[in-house]
DNA sequence: TTAGTATTCCTTTTT
DNA sequence: GGAATACTAA
C-alpha cells in the first residue's frame, strides 16, 4: 500500500479548532508536553474530544501518525475517535494504531506468533470455542465425571481466565475467591497445563492469550520489547480505570523501553469490569507508580443537566474509595429525574413503552432514547411489550451476532480453512453430521492431528473408516462440501466461501436441527454480503470475534434510515449518551445485583455501574422499580425492595411518581396477558 | 457410542 | 424457566 503523506497538516486550523473547540483545562490536557499524563475525565467532560484532539495535537508537532497507539474500551470507541480524526488531520488518521487490547495484540501476534510457539494463522477462541476445549482439558487431566463436587467447567474457565487477567495463579485465585474448591487447586494447575497444551496444539489462542502472549513476548524477547519501544512513541490509553494488571503491564513496559509517553485517560468511577480483573488501583495510583506525572482534572459537564448531574454526584458520594468528584453542569436547569414504581414487571414496561411513544409523538426521535438495565434478562419483559407495541428498538446485549449457532458454524468452516488444526472448530461441525458424537469426532481430530495436511486427511479413506455405516453418506457429503468450499479460494475471498457454504450440504442440516431456519438462512446471507467486503479471511475472522459490539445484524449492516430505540445493558452503553435515559428494575438483587454484594468492594462497584447508566443522560433520568417480581420458576409474586440507590438520595434531587392502573384488575389481567408475554 | 429424556442447578457484567 | 448435566434405551 503507497502511503500519502499530506504536505500542510494544518496546524493553523487546529489551533482554531482548539480555541473554539476546547476550553482552558481541556486544552491544557490536549497539548501536554511530553512523559506521563493522566487526564482525570468525569462523565461528559469531553474525553473523546480530549483525546482525539491530542491525537491530532501530536501528529502536528511532527510525530509519525503510524508511531501513536490508542488504547480503546471497544472496537467503536477506536473507529469513532479515528473518524473524528480523519475530519481534523484527514487520510493520516488511519496510520494510528488505534483499537482494544485485544485487537491490537492480536496485529502485533501475527508477526511474532513463531517466537512464541504458534503459527501466523492461529485463530481466536471465543468463550464457547474455549469451553470446549477447556472440557477436553478437564478430561485429560482426569478432573470431570468424580462425582458431583467437581467445579463445572464454565467455573473453571472463569477461574482460569480471571488469573490470567490478574497475572496470578489458578491455584491462588481459587482458593482466595472459591475457597470451597481448596481441595481441587493442583487439579486446577492440571487442567491449566492441559489447556495450554491443547490450545498450542491446536495453533489457537483464547481472549486472554491475547493479552498474556503479547505480555510474554515483551517480558520474554528484549529485542520485541525494544522494537515496540521504537514503533510506539506516544501510548494513550482510554479507560484506564478497567484495564487490568496485564495490560498496564504491556503498555507500561513499552513505554518505558522506548520514548517513555503515556497518557491515560479515565474516570475511577466509571471502573465497572473488575470481574474481568480490571483493577482500579491502575488508576488510582498512576501518579505514585510514575513519580512526575501531570494530572489533569475536566469536572464540567456538557452532556447533563444540573439536576442530573447532582443526583449523580449524591449518589457517588457513598462510595468509599475513588478521587473526589467536583462535577458541574454547564447546561441550563432542566427537569429533577424521575423515580417510578409499578406494581409489577408488567405495568413498568407499559409504563416504559408509554413514555417511550408519548415522547416520539412529540417529535423525538426513537434514537435520542435508551432504555438501559443492569442484567440483559431484565429486558425480556421489555422486549415483549415493545414488540406488542411495535416499537422498532435494537439490543446490545445478549447474543451477539457471531455467537449465534449458525453463525458459529459458518465460523468453524471458515476457520478450518485458515487454520485446519483448530480443534474446537472441527469438532463443531463432525458434531453436525448425524451418527457422530464427541468419540467419534475426538477419533477424527486425533486422525487429523497426526497428519501434516488436515484438510488433504479428513478426504483420506482413514478417515471414512472411523464412521458407523450410516454416517457414511453424510460424511462424503461433507467431505465434497469442504472441497468446494476451497476451491472458492476463502484465503481472499471469504464471501465467495460463504455463498459456496450456502450451496452446500450444510442449509439441510440448519433445516434439521434448528428453529426458524428460514430466518438463520438469510441471516447468513447477510453474513456473506458482509464478508464481500473483506479480502481477507483471517482479518474478517478476527474482527468478528474481536468486534465486541456487534450484536445483530442491524449493528452489521447499519441501516441509517432507521430510527431505532436503544436497548442495553449498563456495561455496553458506556461512552454513550442519549436525551432521555430510562432504567428499569432499579431494586435490591437485581440492582445491585445480589451476587456482587458477597464480594468484598462489590457494593462500590455496583454503584459505579448505577453511575454510569445515570450519566449517559443528557435531558431526562426515568428511573423505575416493580414492587414485586416472580420468585423463581412460576412461583407468585414477592414483594421487591427498592435499590439502596434510591434509597441514599436526597429526596429533593428527584420527582417521585407512582403508577395507578385505570382499571379494574380484571381488565388489566386480560391486556397483559396479550400484550405482555414475551415469546423470546 | 449416540440420541433422547429426566433432573438438577443457577440465576451478572465482556474482550 | 432455561441450560448444563446425568441417566437410559437403542
Amino acid at each position: 500500500m503507497r502511503k500519502i503523506r499530506l504536505k500542510s497538516t494544518p496546524a493553523s486550523r487546529l489551533g482554531e479548532h482548539f480555541e473554539r473547540e476546547l476550553n482552558e483545562a481541556q486544552r491544557a490536557a490536549v497539548t501536554a508536553p511530553d512523559g506521563y499524563n493522566l487526564i482525570l475525565a468525569g462523565p461528559g467532560s469531553g474525553k473523546t474530544r480530549v483525546i482525539t484532539f491530542r491525537v491530532a495535537y501530536l501528529i502536528a508537532s511532527g510525530v509519525p501518525a503510524g508511531s501513536i497507539m490508542l488504547v480503546t474500551f471497544t472496537r467503536r470507541a477506536a473507529r469513532e475517535m479515528v473518524n473524528r480524526l480523519e475530519t481534523l488531520i484527514g487520510e493520516q488518521a488511519n496510520h494510528v494504531w488505534a483499537g482494544t487490547f485485544h485487537h491490537i495484540g492480536n496485529r502485533l501476534l501475527r508477526r511474532a506468533a513463531p517466537l512464541l510457539g504458534f503459527q501466523p494463522n492461529f485463530t481466536i477462541l471465543d468463550s464457547e470455542d474455549q469451553l470446549d476445549l477447556l472440557r477436553l482439558a478437564m478430561d485429560d487431566a482426569e478432573m470431570s465425571g468424580t462425582g458431583k463436587m467437581a467445579p463445572r467447567p464454565a467455573e473453571v474457565q472463569h477461574l482460569l481466565s480471571f488469573a490470567a487477567n490478574v497475572d496470578r495463579g489458578v491455584a491462588e485465585v481459587a482458593a482466595e475467591r472459591r475457597p470451597e474448591l481448596l481441595e481441587w487447586a493442583p487439579k486446577l494447575v492440571d487442567v491449566a497445563g492441559a489447556y495450554v497444551v491443547r490450545k498450542r496444539a491446536a495453533n489457537c489462542m483464547d481472549y486472554d492469550d491475547l493479552l498474556l502472549q503479547w505480555g510474554r513476548l515483551i517480558r520474554e524477547f528484549p529485542d520485541q520489547r525494544e522494537l515496540q519501544g521504537r514503533m510506539f512513541r506516544h501510548l494513550l490509553i482510554d479507560e484506564m480505570q478497567d484495564t487490568n494488571a496485564v495490560q498496564v503491564a504491556v503498555v507500561e513496559s513499552i513505554a518505558e523501553a522506548g520514548a517513555g509517553n503515556l497518557t491515560a485517560v479515565g474516570d475511577d468511577a466509571q471502573s465497572i469490569y473488575r470481574f474481568r480483573g480490571a483493577n482500579y488501583d491502575n488508576i488510582l495510583r498512576f501518579a505514585e507508580r510514575h513519580p512526575g506525572a501531570r494530572i489533569f482534572h475536566l469536572d464540567t459537564n456538557y452532556r447533563s443537566t444540573p439536576q442530573i448531574v447532582a443526583f449523580t454526584r449524591a449518589s457517588i458520594a457513598h462510595n468509599r474509595t475513588g478521587f473526589p468528584k467536583e462535577l458541574v453542569s454547564a447546561r441550563p436547569d432542566g427537569v429533577l429525574p424521575l423515580v417510578v414504581s409499578a406494581e409489577d414487571a408488567y405495568d413498568e414496561a407499559v409504563f416504559v413503552c408509554e413514555q417511550i411513544l408519548d415522547e416520539r409523538d412529540r417529535g423525538r426521535a426513537l434514537g435520542q432514547m435508551a432504555i438501559l438495565y443492569r442484567n440483559h434478562h431484565d429486558s425480556i419483559v421489555l422486549q415483549g411489550e415493545l414488540l406488542a407495541r411495535g416499537i422498532p428498538y435494537t439490543v446490545r446485549s445478549g447474543l451477539r451476532f457471531f455467537e449465534q449457532a449458525h453463525i458459529k458454524d459458518v465460523l468453524a468452516f471458515l476457520r478450518i480453512v485458515a487454520n485446519p488444526r483448530d480443534e474446537a472448530s472441527w469438532r463443531r461441525l463432525l458434531l453436525l453430521l448425524p451418527g457422530v458424537g464427541p468419540a467419534k469426532a475426538a477419533a477424527i481430530y486425533e486422525l487429523l492431528a497426526r497428519h501434516e495436511r488436515p484438510l488433504e486427511a479428513i478426504e483420506s479413506a482413514e478417515a471414512m473408516a472411523l464412521l458407523p455405516a450410516k454416517s457414511k453418506g453424510f460424511f462424503a457429503g461433507f467431505v465434497a462440501d469442504l472441497r468446494k468450499l476451497r476451491a472458492t479460494d476463502p484465503e481472499s475471498h471469504p464471501g465467495a466461501a460463504i455463498g459456496a457454504i450456502l450451496r452446500s450440504g450444510y442449509p439441510d442440516t440448519v433445516r434439521l436441527k434448528y428453529e426458524r431456519p428460514d430466518n438463520r438462512i438469510a441471516d447468513i446471507e447477510q453474513f456473506a454480503l458482509l464478508a464481500d467486503r473483506y479480502d481477507s479471511l483471517q482479518r474478517l475472522v478476527a474482527d468478528l470475534i474481536l468486534a465486541g459490539d456487534v450484536y445483530g445484524m442491524d449493528s452489521l449492516a447499519p441501516d441509517e434510515t432507521r430510527d431505532l430505540l436503544v436497548l442495553s445493558t449498563i456495561h455496553q452503553a458506556k461512552g454513550l449518551e442519549w436525551m432521555h435515559v430510562f432504567i428499569p428494575r432499579v431494586v435490591e438483587d437485581s440492582f445491585p445485583h445480589r451476587r456482587s454484594l458477597d464480594e468484598p468492594g462489590g457494593e462500590d462497584e455496583e454503584r459505579r455501574i448505577f453511575y454510569v447508566g445515570i450519566t449517559r443522560a443528557m435531558n431526562e433520568l426515568t428511573l423505575s422499580y416493580p414492587l414485586s417480581l416472580p420468585r423463581g420458576a412460576r412461583g407468585p409474586n414477592v414483594f421487591t425492595t427498592p435499590s439502596r440507590f434510591l434509597a441514599e438520595v436526597d429526596e429533593a434531587l428527584f420527582e417521585r411518581a407512582e403508577i395507578v392502573s385505570g382499571t379494574g384488575a380484571g381488565a388489566d389481567d386480560a391486556w397483559f396477558s396479550g400484550a405482555g408475554r414475551p415469546t423470546i
